[in-house]
DNA sequence: TGAAACAAAACGGTATACCGTCTCAAGAAC
DNA sequence: GTTCTTGAGACGGTATACCGTTTTGTTTCA
């Protein structure tokens, strides 16, 4: 194994190595991530394996047995139905904060839908949706929520990367339709006020949940019971 | 220093330690933590304070420059700002989510309520009343949505415990205020729907904000812009 | 055949050591 | 007096080594 050369520290080449092996799915769930195996295979000592393990618990990537054992994280439907609560808990407050900033300059947003427009391949599609939503975050000015936004995004993408890979689902629309709805939303941004703004994102992420595979768990959004999606 | 012996590990035992200086404030906003100093204090070596140090860079108490050193954290009233809203944001949806279980079995509530009754200080009644939401958002049945909460808390803690070692605040009500509006949430566990129990929530939380200092910024729940308490 | 006991290997927690970089203060140049 | 230079100490990043515990595979006994 190489470590790439781009990063300061080798703590942060084997995270973001190790991340990139356990969200292509490289790394099994429930794989052991044994500290000597790790460091030998990457060429570096055991000190800066340990630290990327523990950045990567923080991101829900690997857990931590009793005895202190990194393991690669094995998600459950329940957990995907808790980081969707979480999305859906959060987007739509970062929408409303972010609604005064957008309105200002959409700049960021008209962008990304340019660029997705003219995006080459459905992952890039993909990537750029993500960033949209990462803006949004971004100009709700609270640092806290876009952090605790992101730490979500990561045990999203191995979930959802992991359901792609099993040939369950499609994770998301067609390239129109994130077009059409992204721009639905800057209108919304460019047009209306904060309130109204909150409400079209909780619409647009339970939009997405269309995209689900049949049976997937999610959670209501008017709380009471838990129910599957449609299709 | 002498470290307690409860915990397992040296890096438990050095982060609980610091993690009560921080918070008594003993060590001040901006303080340096030198690895080699706090270890040579605490009678171990480096290595377990540098993992007690990035544990609470991840509760938010220590903050690390871009040379890798660790500093006490020093809070802002944007970032009180920030945390408010987290709060506001997670605990209501926490209410909502638990609010079957907290019908079926309101039991942990009661308890929690006749002990805050029963309370000798109002220290206990302080802790008491963190507990009581604790138990709303481990109701919810979300294990992240708790994990940030509890994240959140540690720093909410330390803005609170700093505010009221300056004097500035009262950082709560009486024990009779805190009472009465926890009975109130209880009652309404036990007769409302979810969606009353989350605006229940939002208002009590929105409440709480009358207990900060005067020209405390904090956000205004209906997005639009900042603005200041009255008292 | 299956369960219990045991031994060897694997693994994590921690201490120590080395090295490069950063910091900061004392001194030099202007 | 102010700014620039420089060198020693401070500090963090990482490698290596030691030790106790856990895990695992094998053997032994019922």
């Amino acid at each position: 194994m190489k470590l790439s050369a781009t990063l300061r520290s080798r703590s942060d080449q084997a995270l973001a190595f190790l991340r990139a092996r356990i969200l292509d799915g490289d790394l099994k769930p429930g794989a052991l991530l044994a500290e000597s195996a790790v460091a030998v295979d990457l060429g570096v000592s055991r000190v800066p394996i340990r630290e990327a393990l523990f950045a990567l618990e923080r991101d829900g990537l690997v857990e931590f047995s009793e005895t202190g054992r990194a393991y690669v994280k094995d998600l459950s439907p329940h957990d995907f139905e808790e980081l969707y609560v979480l999305r859906l808990t959060l987007e739509p407050v970062a929408a409303r904060l972010a609604a005064a900033a957008l309105r200002e300059d959409p700049s960021a947003l008209e962008k990304n839908i340019e660029a997705t427009r003219r995006a080459s391949s459905l992952i890039k599609v993909t990537h750029l949706d993500l960033d949209f939503h990462e803006i949004i975050l971004e100009a709700s000015g609270n640092a806290r929520l876009l952090k605790l936004w992101r730490s979500s995004g990561h045990e999203l993408e191995l979930w959802l990367g992991r359901l792609h890979r099993s040939k369950q689902i499609q994770t998301h629309g067609t390239r129109e339709e994130t077009v059409s709805t992204h721009c639905d939303l800057l209108e919304c941004f460019r047009t209306q006020p904060p309130p109204v703004c909150e409400r079209k994102m909780r619409e647009h992420i339970l939009g997405w949940r269309e995209w689900l595979p049949a049976g997937m768990p999610v959670a209501a959004h008017d709380g009471t019971k838990s129910t599957t999606n449609r299709r």
